[in-house]
RNA sequence: GGGCGGUUAGCUCAGCUGGUUCAGAGCGCUUGCCUUACAAGCAAGAUGUCGGGGGUUCGAAUCCCUCACUGCCCA
């Protein structure tokens, strides 16, 4: 049996543990089980960083479904991975050689993928090592990573097939383009927020017909030299006779038409629109639709080209004070307003986007998307909470080509061939033979194209594994609500395409952190807690016990390490409520094991399958903050503030059966240990080796959960318990608001109720400890009879009239208003009660159980007034 | 502009498939305790027109409508 030291010490425990673990192997699945089995692929962290609390919750949610399926005879897989992130590891690598002056120009594309790695290998190792002292119960033989072998293989093998089935193709479109890391983006990975700029009215004479102008309204007046014409709509009396007419461009001097378009805002600005084509996406509709020449007047480095004339060479924003300068030089600004809007900037970049022209990859979504929704909408995936699944929905009916290529060296490379001389296109997974003449596409993959495949490339699909035929689908995917788009829905996607089944079948979206302020936690902030640093400081049970216990299904959690005080006091409780048990089993000589169990162990026996009964409908419904709780109430109210207390009596009077009773105590402890296992799996696995003898390589992690037994649950018991402790609750209660708690005092309890005097009977030592009074009466009054017990104390718990001697210290004042003031709330609630009771729509329609409910509360608060004014007037 | 949430004790939040855990928990606060594990503890206690208004119902924190404020997502 293993030591309990005197105070637990969280950082000493978990290293050791997790070798322990590590070496015994618990968390790979068992290859010829015949149990049925359970599977989690995690989401893949991103080699860039650390692991922040987000992520600790969300492998706590997992971990918890992975440890509690593990010891409730499931066979477990939960699979570790890491993502390659194209663009954000590629810019950070990009930042670090800049730091050196070093462009990725200057290495050229192999060595810079090189350095890549190294970076990768560095990052990676440091959130494995953070997973695992998180106490990760993953299967690290399985570590996958999104461009290993394997992977890469599944990604060009799906590319291969949806340019085969025409879902992939080439085209050139309006795409969001980063200007800084020169790519483009996806539009899921660009994020708005909103920018404080400037609309300017500008004044484009129109042709032939002097002092008559055109005023637009544009935010990007840079942009005008890529203008081809002018719309205003057709409906607009202001502009009527317009359309047909040409305007000049103002310093280029150009004629451009003047059209009229439904698609114009009558109400924005002047109604007359810039057109520009080549630099705004629903301006490059209207110019396809009217012929209108696009012209590109951007670069992809952000800057002005060679038709902004003068200008070019010139930052877009620096470009556009220029321009405007010199419009107003030419007297054609008209007036400049403020305006707020909102402006697309990168998501992990930063900069703003630009609406880009260019030729790009896509993917065709309509046909992929439409057996995904079905699958959601019918519930074969669930979605927890569930009112994701409309936001799915949306999306998913208006679901968009996903812009596939990038313009990054780290990430894969598309599978792309184009023939040097003939320019013919060649797409295989494997190379053309004669390579010399070919040149691969030099663009990569949007990262988010080989995370699509991962619940099932990481059990080495396309090929037909063992893993992949055992343990998928998956049973569980646990993930940030932020990634639905980017990632959930696509991996649905793929998976119908590619294997015909759905990758996961519940979909759980976990709370998410911010700070105490309620700000989103950043690196910017400084506002993002080193997970390693709290785990150290509170140990790692406690942080994810209280991330646990603090995020109900669906909220945004407000997160401080301070917080972390609730777990760590838990686990110091449990630490010494085990300490305490084992002591006394030690102290106990006797070897009497036929002491007769009494109401109380019937009672926290029922409690603990009233707990599992709890714990096991809050997990089933991803409510883990609520199984948690059912546990830190079971363990902290029931067993330890009471259970125990009782127990110290009832051994003080058995000692011959103390032994006894508190290995059965220890028990009943170990149960409710391994249930809390799966939150806090450092100290119940060293409690649990600490309480019991156990073989050397046994674990609680490969021990079975406690069994609930529906029939262990007693109602009686627990009413009975109830009413001991409201009535030890409420002698307390006299002693201390009287101030007579340092003194011994008599208690006398009346009651009609039979089976309750005799219930007591079996108790009164219980009752006379926990109160500390010296002597009670228990005492079977009539039904209508009211005892009166002249200068007692008096207070009234359901059925029992409870009375305390008074000693000569006692202060009438002070107890006269705490009578009044009791017999105040029990008027208001009677009136409340004959309200109803008056009502007659309540009495002829309500159930008569209801009604009857009503009456009795009434009769029963008559007659506590009753005595209640009696007991005042006596003073 | 469209969609989805939130508004309950000083703070952070449970409860929301209508009527005995219905007004709760933790923290904070007050009072008394180093009581045979735990002061990271024990015991007792105070605090709320359940965002405003309207409706459905015998009955609403809980269902519906509306307004206000607030957060997120998508245009």
């Amino acid at each position: 049996m293993k030591e309990l030291p005197k105070t637990y010490d969280p950082a000493s425990v978990e290293h050791q543990l997790i070798e322990f673990w590590e070496k015994n192997g618990f968390f790979t699945p068992q290859p010829d089980s015949a149990k049925p089995k359970y599977s989690i692929v995690i989401p893949p962290p991103n080699v860039t960083g650390n692991l922040t609390i987000g992520h600790i919750l969300n492998n706590t949610v997992q971990d918890v479904y992975a440890r509690w399926k593990r010891m409730s005879g499931y066979n477990v897989l939960w699979l570790p991975g890491t993502d390659h992130a194209g663009i954000s590891t590629q810019t950070k690598v990009e930042k670090k050689l800049k730091e050196e002056n070093i462009s990725r120009y200057d290495l050229g594309r192999k060595k810079f993928v090189d350095k890549v790695w190294e970076w990768k290998e560095v990052y990676h190792a440091n959130i494995s090592k953070q997973l695992i002292r998180m106490g990760a119960s993953v299967d690290w033989s399985r570590e996958r990573f999104t461009m290993d072998d394997g992977l890469s293989k599944a990604v060009k093998r799906v590319f291969v097939e949806l340019y085969k089935k025409g879902y992939i193709y080439r085209g050139k479109r309006i795409i969001d383009w980063d200007p800084e890391q020169q790519t483009a983006l996806s539009d899921e990975e660009v994020i708005h927020r909103e920018k404080k700029d400037k609309l300017y009215y500008i004044k484009y004479p129109v042709l032939n017909e002097p002092e008559k102008f055109v005023t637009i309204a544009t935010t990007r007046p840079e942009t005008m030299f890529g203008d081809t014409a002018v719309a205003v709509n057709p409906n607009d009396e202001r502009y009527s006779g317009l359309a047909g007419k040409k305007a000049v461009l103002p310093i280029v001097n150009k004629a451009i038409p003047l059209i009229a378009d439904e698609y114009v805002d009558m109400t924005f600005g002047t109604g007359a629109l810039k057109v520009t084509p080549a630099h705004d996406t629903n301006d490059y509709e209207l110019g396809k639709k009217y012929n209108l020449e696009i012209l590109q007047v951007i670069d992809h480095t952000g800057k002005m080209n060679e038709h902004a004339g003068r200008f070019s060479g010139i930052d877009r924003f620096e470009a556009r004070k220029k321009v405007v300068e010199k419009l107003e030089e030419l007297g054609l600004i008209e007036k400049i307003e403020d305006y707020t809007h909102n402006v697309g900037y990168s998501e992990r970049g930063n900069a703003q986007i630009e609406p880009f022209l260019s030729d790009q990859w896509f993917v065709n979504m309509k046909t992929l998307a439409e057996p995904a929704l079905n699958a959601v909408l019918s519930g074969e995936i669930n979605f927890y909470p569930e009112r994701w699944t409309k936001t799915y929905e949306h999306w998913m009916t208006n679901i968009r080509d996903w812009c596939i290529s990038r313009q990054l060296w780290w990430g894969h490379q598309i599978p792309v061939w184009y023939h040097k001389t003939n320019g013919d296109l060649y797409c295989e997974v494997e190379p053309p033979k004669d390579l010399e003449n070919w040149e691969q596409d030099p663009d990569v993959l949007d990262t988010w194209f080989s995370s699509w495949l991962w619940p099932f490339s990481t059990m080495g699909w396309p090929d037909e594994t063992d893993d992949l035929k055992k343990f998928y689908p998956t049973d569980l995917l646990s993930t940030a609500p932020d990634i639905i788009f980017f990632w959930v829905a696509r991996m649905i996607m793929a998976s119908l395409e590619f294997t015909g089944k759905i990758p996961f079948r519940d979909v759980y979206f976990h709370n998410v952190i911010r700070d105490e302020k309620g700000r989103k936690l950043s690196k910017s902030l400084g506002n993002s807690p080193d997970v390693i640093q709290v785990m150290d400081e509170y140990g790692t049970d406690a942080l994810r016990f209280t991330l646990v216990y603090l995020s109900p299904q669906g909220t945004d959690v407000l997160f401080s390490k301070d917080l972390c005080e609730i777990g760590r006091n838990f686990a110091n409780k449990l630490w010494n409520a085990a300490r305490f048990l084992l002591m006394k089993k030690e102290q106990s000589a006797g070897a009497d094991n036929s002491y007769e169990t009494d109401v109380f162990d019937k009672w926290i026996i029922s409690r603990l399958n009233h707990t599992i009964r709890d714990y096991l409908k809050a997990l089933s419904e991803y409510k883990i903050n609520e199984a948690s709780k059912a546990l830190y109430d079971f363990i902290w109210r029931d067993y330890c503030d009471w259970y125990i207390e009782i127990l110290k009596i009832k051994a003080n009077e058995h000692p011959d059966s103390a032994q006894k009773i508190f290995s059965d105590a220890i028990d009943i402890f170990e149960s409710a240990v391994k249930l809390l296992n799966p939150v806090m799996p450092f100290i119940t696995e060293e409690l649990w080796q600490g309480i019991k003898d156990r073989s050397e390589n046994d674990s609680i992690t490969i021990s079975e959960m406690p069994v609930l037994d529906e029939l262990l649950i007693s109602p009686e018991a627990e009413r009975d318990v109830t009413d001991i402790q409201e009535i030890i609750t409420a002698i307390r209660n006299l002693k201390t608001e009287l101030k007579y708690a340092a003194v011994k005092g008599k208690v006398e309890i009346s009651t009609a109720d039979s089976s309750g005097v005799k219930m007591l009977n079996d108790y009164p030592h219980y009752i006379l400890k926990l109160t500390k009074t010296e002597a009670v009466n228990i005492v079977k009054k009539k039904e209508s009879e009211t005892s009166e017990k002249q200068n007692w104390a008096y207070t009234v718990v359901g059925n029992f009239e409870i009375y305390l001697e008074r000693e000569l210290l006692f202060d009438a004042v002070e107890e006269k208003k705490k009578l009044e003031d009791e017999m105040i709330k029990i008027r208001s609630f009677m009136d409340s009660i004959s309200k109803k009771l008056d009502n007659e729509g309540f009495v002829s329609k309500a159930p008569a159980a209801v009604i009857e409910g009503e009456r009795k509360k009434l009769t029963d608060q008559q007659e506590k007034l009753d005595k209640l004014t009696r007991q005042f007037e006596s003073l």
